[in-house]
RNA sequence: GGCGGCAUAGCCAAGUGGUAAGGCAGAGGUCUGCAAAACCUCCAUUCUCCGGUUCGAAUCCGGAUGCCGCCUCCA
């Protein structure tokens, strides 16, 4: 397994700390809005490297962190005339909510900042011990970020260009403008905890530094969150962290690119964002988490209604294949027959190549590719009746469901339900464009009836009439199927 | 201004030295009462541009152009 490290800018092979078992800290949300497709990218991709790094054999310790104290919950609890407390638990509950649809699996801790004051203080205590930070006289704590020579590595950063970019705030008491805050002291109306420095609140970055190394120990193997991170949340994090402790914070640093639109960062302050809600409304969260995965996760990804819908039609291939592969194992009789050797030869050759590309940095998009390639060499051989019977057809078809059960399991993408998620697929499109099931099922019953009655001019009709309304019939042995366009 | 990333067909996208995966859309064919779906065939002598290294480059190096991101909260 070999994974691009932000730290040092290459791709490395994967080698945990310990054999056999990764560390792993991810950068949750903090708890202030619903989610947008940013977030459901980042929560899509971490959770696809936990599935392979499992199905690779790793026992994986994952964290996902929740920030459920800072300055834009505050704010938005003044708004709606709600406690912080309040609006971290709102957010909170619907970020489960998008995340069970959305197919992203529960971290194993899943830490609140709040929940954690006390192992904050100890470390922003230790940093004081040290000499990497200092109380103000007003009672906030800063990290003294000269005292640590090693930062600005992570995000490539020189100290003395930072220096002439840093703003500072009116009443603030640092040492140097670069300094951050580890403790804000309290103010009216703000949540607050007492501290050895008087009362107040946690900075942002210390309640990551603070609960990854409670609950996975230093060093930590994988540490990942959205390209913005980087600076200067993580690189503060390093700092904190490694000064503390004196040993390596995170080993590899993943990174995952933005959602755009109309090649712009979708973001809360530019008002372009979709929330995952808005997608749900109109897709199957499978689609949306398809669409996610088409793409590598460290490049920017352009969204639009468009590609939604071309992913759709993508998926549905896929899942198509699945259900007649899953009818023709069920009720043929095998014979003898041949496959051509070279469709043997390819379906196996395809079905190895998906794993070699998540070992590759997690390259879900060239997984997806190969998974089309065997896709079609299993149409090829269902489309022929001597082949699709023949006893070796049988056995790549078993081969190719279990590849798809695999695959899906790790893509989180359910391959294994078709008939499930197609039949679910069909209604969803049904109610994007306000179409009554029980009036097509009419229409088409009537179309039937003129059909065995030969009269192909009504039956079209009819037919015509579907179309319209955006109804696409399909006439197979088992009788008329239809679909929404 | 500093640092980083990206540029591959109509659209999307994989591909880090060996001669351009895959998807969507499109054209023709097979199948079909006709369709649809599926299958077959076609659809980039070429990877933004200009130089260089090499037997050989989309891939490495230098330069140019364009777009994006971070430098302030942000997945």
């Amino acid at each position: 397994m070999k994974f691009q490290n932000t730290l040092t800018g290459q791709k490395e092979p994967f080698v945990p700390h310990q054999e056999g078992k990764v560390k792993l800290y991810v950068c949750g949300i903090t708890a202030y809005d619903y989610c947008h497709l940013g977030h459901a990218r980042a929560a899509v991709v971490f959770d696809v490297l936990v599935r392979f790094l499992r199905f690779s054999g790793y026992e994986v310790l994952f964290i996902r962190n929740f920030t459920d104290v800072d300055d834009k919950i505050i704010n938005r609890g003044k708004e709606s005339n709600l406690s912080s407390q309040e609006v971290a638990e709102r957010f909170i509950a619907a970020y489960y909510e998008d995340m069970e649809r959305l197919g992203v699996l529960p971290a194993d801790v899943e830490p609140r900042a709040t929940e954690h004051i006390q192992v904050m203080q100890d470390l922003i205590q230790k940093l004081i011990d040290t000499g990497h930070a200092y109380a103000t006289p007003a009672g906030d704590v800063y990290f003294r970020v000269r005292s640590f020579p090693d930062y600005g590595r992570l995000s490539g950063r020189n100290i003395e260009e930072l220096k002439s970019g840093v703003r500072i705030e009116p009443g603030e008491d640092k040492e140097d403008p670069l300094d951050f805050a580890l403790w804000k002291k309290a103010g009216p109306d703000v949540p607050s905890w007492p501290s050895p420095w008087g009362d107040g609140r946690p900075g942002w970055h210390i309640e990551c530094s603070a609960m990854s190394e409670k609950y996975l120990g230093l060093p930590l193997d994988i540490h990942g969150g959205g390209q913005d991170l980087a600076f200067p949340h993580h690189e503060n994090e390093r700092a904190q962290s490694e000064a503390a402790s004196g040993k390596t914070f995170v080993r590899y640093w993943l990174h995952n690119g933005f959602v755009r639109v109309n090649q712009e960062k979708m973001a809360k302050s530019l008002g372009n964002f979709i929330t995952i809600r808005d997608i749900m409304q109109e897709y199957l969260p499978e689609v949306l988490r398809f669409f996610l995965l088409g793409k590598h996760y460290r490049s920017p990804l352009d969204f639009t209604w468009e590609r939604l819908q071309e992913s759709e039609r993508g998926f549905k291939r896929l899942l198509e294949t699945a259900w007649q592969t899953g009818q023709a194992l069920e009720n043929q009789k095998w014979s003898a027959t041949d496959l051509p050797e070279e469709i043997d030869r390819e379906f196996r050759t395809a079905a190895g190549l998906w794993r070699e590309s998540l070992e590759d940095d997690l390259n879900t998009a060239a997984a997806l590719g190969h998974l089309f390639s065997m896709n079609r060499l299993i149409n090829r051989i269902l489309d022929q009746k001597k082949w699709r019977k023949s006893q070796q057809a049988g056995e790549i078809f078993s081969a190719f469901l279990d590849e798809l059960e695999t695959l899906g399991r790790i893509l989180g993408l359910p391959f294994a339900d078709p008939e499930r998620v197609l039949s679910s697929l069909r209604k969803s499109r049904a109610d994007r464009k306000n179409i009554d099931p029980a009036e097509v099922e009419k229409l088409i019953a009537k179309r039937q009836k003129a059909r065995q009655d030969k009269n192909f001019e009504q039956a079209d009709l009819i037919r015509n009439r579907l179309v319209q309304m955006g109804v696409a019939l399909r006439d197979t042995p088992s009788g008329p199927v239809w679909e929404v366009e």
